[in-house]
DNA sequence: CCAAATCCCTGCGTGC
DNA sequence: TGCACGCAGGGATTTG
C-alpha cells in the first residue's frame, strides 16, 4: 500500500520520465474511485506538454503547460507505468495517458480506491484547491514537536489514530505509524491529548527519521506496490513491527501484538512502548 | 466541534 | 481442485 515514502519514489521516477513529453490523448478504461471526464479532459488535456509530477501528502500531481493539472491518488493497489503503445494492456489498466512518440502512462488500480483526474490550479505552480485542507508535510519544519503538542491539546484520540489524520499530518498511514510510534516508545492506545513534550519530541523525530529511511529504500513492498520500473521497494525488510504480530519484538523480544484502531490493524510491543 | 462507524473495492490466504 | 469467507485499508462521508 503506497504510503509516503511510496509516492515519493513514484514521483521522482516519473518527474524524470515524463518532464518535457507531449500528451496526445486520453482513455478511460474503467471506472475509478472519482469520475474522469473523459471529454472534458482530452480538450484539455490534448496537446499540453508535461512539466513535472510533484508530490504533496500521498497525492500525485502531474503539471502540465497550463492551469489544468492531473492529481491522482494511489489508494490502496494504483500504480502508474509507462509502456509502448503496442504492449498489451493490463487487467486492472483503468486509464491510458498516450504521449508524443508512442509510449503511454498507464494507470492501473485492481480496488478502485485510488483515482487520476484533471484539476484547475489558479495560477501554474500552485497546488490545486483539492488539497487545500492538508495538513503540513511531515518532512518539514513546520511539523514540529512544539506544533504537536498544541494540535494535539484536548484530544481525546489515541496517538495512532491521530498521527494518521491527513490534517494533523500527512503522509503517515498504517505501516509508518506502528514503526515510528514503536521507535519512539509510545503506547498507540495513547490518547493524543495526554503525550508530554518529550514524548512528541521523540514521536515527532521518529516519524520523519523512519519517512527517511523508508525513502532511501525505494519505499516498502508490502503486497503488491512497485516502483514504475516493475521493482520492489526494500523497506519492508527493515519494519520492526508492522506485520510481525506473534513475534519477538527486536528489541526486547517480547511479543508484538496485534490490535486493531479505527478499523485498521496496530501492531506494538507491550514493553517498549509505554 | 469531536469521535466513531460506514462505505467503496477485489486479490489473497485460510479452512473445509 | 473448488468454493465460501474474512481480511487488507485511504479517505470521504455519515452518524452519534
Amino acid at each position: 500500500m503506497p504510503e509516503l515514502p511510496e509516492v515519493e519514489t513514484i514521483v521522482r521516477v516519473l518527474d524524470r520520465v515524463l518532464a518535457g513529453r507531449k500528451i496526445d490523448g486520453v482513455r478511460e478504461l474503467g471506472k475509478m474511485r472519482l469520475p474522469f471526464n473523459t471529454k472534458s479532459a482530452a480538450r484539455s488535456l490534448s496537446g499540453a506538454t508535461i512539466v513535472g509530477v510533484r508530490r504533496r501528502a500521498k497525492y500525485l500531481v502531474i503539471d502540465l503547460d497550463s492551469t489544468t493539472a492531473l492529481l491522482a491518488h494511489l489508494g490502496m493497489t494504483g500504480n502508474f507505468h509507462l509502456d509502448s503503445a503496442a504492449e498489451p494492456l493490463q487487467k486492472h489498466d483503468r486509464l491510458v495517458i498516450s504521449l508524443a512518440g508512442g509510449d503511454e502512462l498507464r494507470y492501473s488500480d485492481a480496488r478502485r480506491f485510488g483515482f487520476v483526474k484533471p484539476v484547475r490550479a489558479a495560477r501554474l505552480g500552485d497546488w490545486p484547491d483539492e488539497l487545500s485542507h492538508l495538513g503540513p508535510e511531515p518532512l518539514e519544519r513546520s511539523f514540529s514537536w512544539r506544533a504537536m503538542l498544541e494540535r494535539a491539546r484536548g484530544r481525546k484520540v489515541p496517538v495512532k489514530i491521530f498521527i494518521m489524520d491527513q490534517e494533523v499530518v500527512v503522509g503517515v498511514g498504517n505501516i509508518y505509524a506502528s514503526e515510528a510510534l514503536h521507535a519512539a516508545g509510545v503506547d498507540p492506545r495513547r490518547l493524543a491529548g495526554v503525550l508530554d513534550m518529550d514524548e512528541w519530541k521523540r514521536v515527532v523525530a521518529e516519524i520523519k527519521a523512519v519517512l527517511r529511511r523508508a525513502i532511501r529504500s525505494g519505499g516498502s513492498t508490502i503486497r503488491n506496490y512497485r516502483t514504475v520500473d516493475g521493482n520492489e521497494g526494500g523497506f519492508q525488510r527493515s519494519l520492526h513491527v508492522y506485520g510481525r504480530g506473534g513475534q519477538a519484538c527486536l528489541r526486547c523480544g517480547s511479543e508484538v501484538e496485534q490490535i486493531r484502531q479505527g478499523g485498521r490493524s496496530t501492531f506494538f510491543c507491550p514493553k517498549c512502548q509505554v
